[in-house]
DNA sequence: AGCACGCCGACT
DNA sequence: GTCGGCGTGCTC
């Protein structure tokens, strides 16, 4: 007897265990783990991953697997390990952890539906339930239950076996097939032709058509140059004549693409210099970590293409991350360009489906290297090479929510696991980086130099206090738009960058100051020139914006603060002739918008490209000479110890958009704080200096990466409760951990309330703490009850990206 | 997570 | 006496 052992797609502390399942005969040849199946699960019916078959059981009664949905393991036991690893290290339910290997499309959707039971009749249904069931046998749960009071109709219906519950699993990855047809046989066509009714025109036509053509076409070209529908194909279906076959096809992003094959270029002395030593690992099969830093424009893809290249020669794999908003059509294309139809490209830009049928071709090892955001670490090859992760410094290699890992960990794991390299490559490294480079637990490639030995662009910093005084209360200084009008007379492009984080449109009274606020949050509505709405951007409650003051009815009621949509308003009043592409999250929301007005921007069709965070990387277009930063410092006081990390990243990146190409290129930023190192250090490319500021000042505020972090952040209804349990939790680490931790806490979280939710933070920092992760399990394992039962919630981030 | 089971208060 | 509220424990 085969027995799987199955964790089950109920991400509860309760059910984050295997539970055995008997294999039914007809699979016990074939199951393997690493399947997804469909077990009954209690009265449902539930997905689930076969982790492991045995023969034993400690249970008695054993129910049988429904169904499998996989022929061949989908998580291999690379993976599969991996799977525990992950669940372990970040605390997460071992489903949640298979479930993030895998492209959404695969996880399963439940439906909970009511149908007439076979043996009933519509009639012996009480009055209030007939009318469901007068067209249809099935009902949606969902319908029902609307209707106030009708349950317990349905429960005595059910229990006198009128109506049944049924939990409907839908496995809802579509592989995409397309449907053809073709004859039988040709004698079979003659022959039927003489059977067919004269009235039946288009069955003739379609006959007619398959004797002249005998070829298989499909059925929707078939149906269109016969201006039919497929009524008449069906018919001759039935009557034997032609025969439908499905084939399986791939949905392809690109299809309409060709990406223009291109060569290896010559590497500069540096390069090489960069290279070898990663092909040499490669080559005796050792794992090590790199972090290529190089400055903007020296090449550090063309590293990395040829780094494959040598991988793929040895018959190995190749994964690159790059972040999730740069994943620009630029990035896709020299590495399509390179390695042709080897790419797979895993892309938030994607359908699910499309992401799907990428994914399908790793695992059928059709492809050789995986170009993808975050998730694309997982990427299901068995013989991996060398893993690169583009900018690496990108926090959207972290992510939020269950499993939250980073990116940057995950590769190490499965670096050392195939004993590939792991390159790690930036301009602007995180300082974590940079400080194990230095330390020599990554091994540090320099590329200092630019290709072509280009200049760096020329930055100027504007002090906007000064403009103020001097009566420019406008958002462009009189240098940035001497500049911008320069470039409109010149016929080049310039991009405009603004930084709206922290710069939240707000609304506010101006006579008694008076904030709207969100009655679930303690963070004020955001106001969306769309439907004049205001917005909370954590519960997404809505309200209309109000003409008065709710609290004192004056009328001087406005919204505060800089969107793109602002700036673009100003632009048109003060240079009108120029043309605005603007970019930002509500112009390309529909797919594929990103790219048209890429496209748009690179044909000259706009003079300034304006855009917020999405605009900061990846961008490169030969005419564009002018960049200017609308509000340098914007990030600067965001309660995050990363913040002048981040704003220093920022700066260098938006600054390496300029002067690409032939024409030299400047950037003009505008500040309130250009006396800060973040924005100095930028406009001077100098990283090193940043380096060493940044890192006293983290070493004298005990933060990465000198102290290690870990967040727990406890929410509760009620505000007693939630200090209370984080109160505990505290000093329970006090008691656990060594005297070098640093436990801070407890305190309100920087948004103190969201969704009605009050929000406790502790804070561990620490240097090294073997018990740590035993200590965070035990307040998990404590609470557990108590998370289940009530309406407390305990999260746990390790190394957090976002201290909110 | 869902759901059934079971034990207490307010109603026909 | 019963209906239905929600605390408790289980799902192979």
């Amino acid at each position: 007897m085969k027995i799987a052992k199955v964790i089950v797609d109920v991400a509860s502390n309760q059910t984050d265990r295997p539970f055995d399942y008997l294999i039914p005969a007809l699979w016990t040849e074939t199951a393997r783990r690493g399947m997804r199946v469909i077990v009954p699960f209690g009265p449902r019916k539930v997905q689930g991953f076969i982790v492991d078959v045995t023969d034993t059981t400690d249970v008695g009664k054993l129910k049988e697997i429904e169904s499998f949905l996989d022929v061949t393991p989908v998580i291999n036991e690379e993976l599969l390990k991996m799977s525990y690893w992950l669940a372990d290290q970040t605390l997460c339910f071992r489903i949640s952890a298979l479930q993030a290997m895998l492209p959404a499309a695969m996880k399963s959707k439940y439906e909970k539906v009511i149908t007439l039971a076979d043996c009933s009749e519509l009639n012996d249904l009480p009055d209030n339930l007939r009318p469901f069931f007068k067209d249809q046998r099935i009902v949606k749960w969902k319908e029902i239950e609307q209707v106030k009071g009708i349950i317990t109709d349905v429960q005595r219906a059910v229990s006198l076996h009128l109506l049944e519950i049924i939990y409907v699993t839908k496995a809802h990855t579509k592989k995409k097939t397309i449907r053809t047809i073709e004859p039988v046989s040709t004698e079979k066509l003659t022959q039927g032709m003489q059977g067919l009714s004269k009235h039946a025109k288009k069955q003739i036509q379609v006959v007619e058509y398959f004797i002249e053509n005998p070829n298989a076409i499909p059925l929707a070209q078939l149906v269109n140059t016969l201006n039919t529908t497929d009524a008449p194909v069906k018919a001759l279906i039935e009557k034997g004549l032609l025969k439908e076959t499905s084939e399986e096809v791939y949905r392809d992003p690109f299809q309409n693409r060709t990406f223009k094959k291109t060569e290896r270029l010559d590497l500069t002395e540096q390069q090489q210099r960069a290279l070898n030593p990663i092909n040499e690992t490669v080559e005796n099969n050792k794992h090590e970590v790199f972090l290529v830093y190089g400055v903007t424009g020296s090449g550090k893809t063309e590293v990395y293409l040829q780094a494959i290249e040598a991988v793929l020669e040895q018959g190995k794999e190749a994964i690159v991350l790059v972040p999730e908003i740069s994943l620009t059509p630029m990035m896709v294309e020299r590495f399509k360009g390179r390695f042709g139809d080897q790419v797979a490209v895993l892309h938030s830009a994607l359908s699910a489906g499309e992401k799907y049928d990428e994914w399908r071709k790793i695992l059928r090892k059709e492809v050789k290297v995986v170009v993808g955001a975050r998730s694309a670490i997982f990427a299901p090859f068995e013989n991996i090479g060398i893993i690169i992760i583009d900018e690496e410094h990108e926090s959207s290699y972290k992510q939020e929510e269950n499993p939250r890992y980073h990116a940057r960990d995950a590769a190490i794991y499965r670096g050392e696991y195939h004993r590939c390299p792991v390159i790690l490559g930036s301009a602007t490294p995180a300082l974590e980086s940079f400080a194990r480079a230095q330390k020599g637990v990554y091994k540090l490639l320099s590329l200092t130099k630019r290709i072509q030995a280009r200049e760096m662009p020329k930055v100027e910093i504007i002090d906007m206090r000064e403009e103020l005084h001097s009566g420019n209360r406008s958002m462009f200084s009189t240098r940035l738009f001497d500049q911008l009008k320069d470039r409109l007379e010149r016929g080049e492009q310039s991009v405009l960058f603004l930084n709206r984080r922290g710069f939240s449109t707000f609304v506010i009274c101006r006579d008694c100051g008076f904030v709207i606020e969100c009655p679930h949050c303690d963070i004020s509505l955001t106001y969306h020139k769309r439907g004049h709405q205001l917005k909370c951007h954590y519960c997404s409650y809505e309200q209309s914006m109000p003409t008065v003051c709710p609290e004192c009815s004056g009328e001087h009621i406005r919204f505060f603060g800089t969107g793109t949509q602002k700036v673009e308003e100003e632009l048109a009043k003060v240079l009108p002739e120029a043309k605005v592409i603007r970019m930002d999250v509500d112009t390309t929301r529909k797919k594929g918008a990103h790219e048209k007005l890429l496209t748009a921007f690179g044909q000259k069709k706009a003079d300034i490209l304006l855009g917020t965070q999405m605009i900061a990387k990846g961008l490169d277009f030969p005419d564009v000479t002018l960049v200017g930063v609308l509000a340098a410092d914007a990030m600067l006081h965001i309660p995050d110890f990363r913040a002048s990390e981040k704003t220093f990243q920022l700066l260098t990146q938006v600054s390496g958009r300029a002067g690409r190409h032939k024409l030299p290129g400047e950037v003009v930023i505008q500040t309130y704080t250009p006396e800060h190192y973040s924005v100095t250090a930028a406009a001077q490319h100098d990283f090193d200096r940043f380096y060493e500021q940044e890192m006293l000042l983290r070493k004298r505020v005990q933060y990465p990466p000198y102290y290690y972090i870990t967040l727990i952040t406890v929410s509760h209804p009620e505000v007693t409760k939630a200090a209370g349990v984080t109160d505990k939790i505290a000093e329970f680490l006090r008691s656990q951990l060594s005297s070098q931790a640093i436990i801070l806490g407890p305190v309100t979280s920087a948004i103190a309330r969201v969704k009605d939710r009050y929000r406790y933070q502790c804070m561990i920092k620490y240097k090294s703490e073997p018990n740590l992760l035993e200590a965070l399990h035990a307040i998990m394992e404590r609470y557990k009850q108590e998370i289940s039962r009530s309406e407390l919630q305990v999260s746990i981030d390790l190394n957090p990206y976002m201290m909110m």
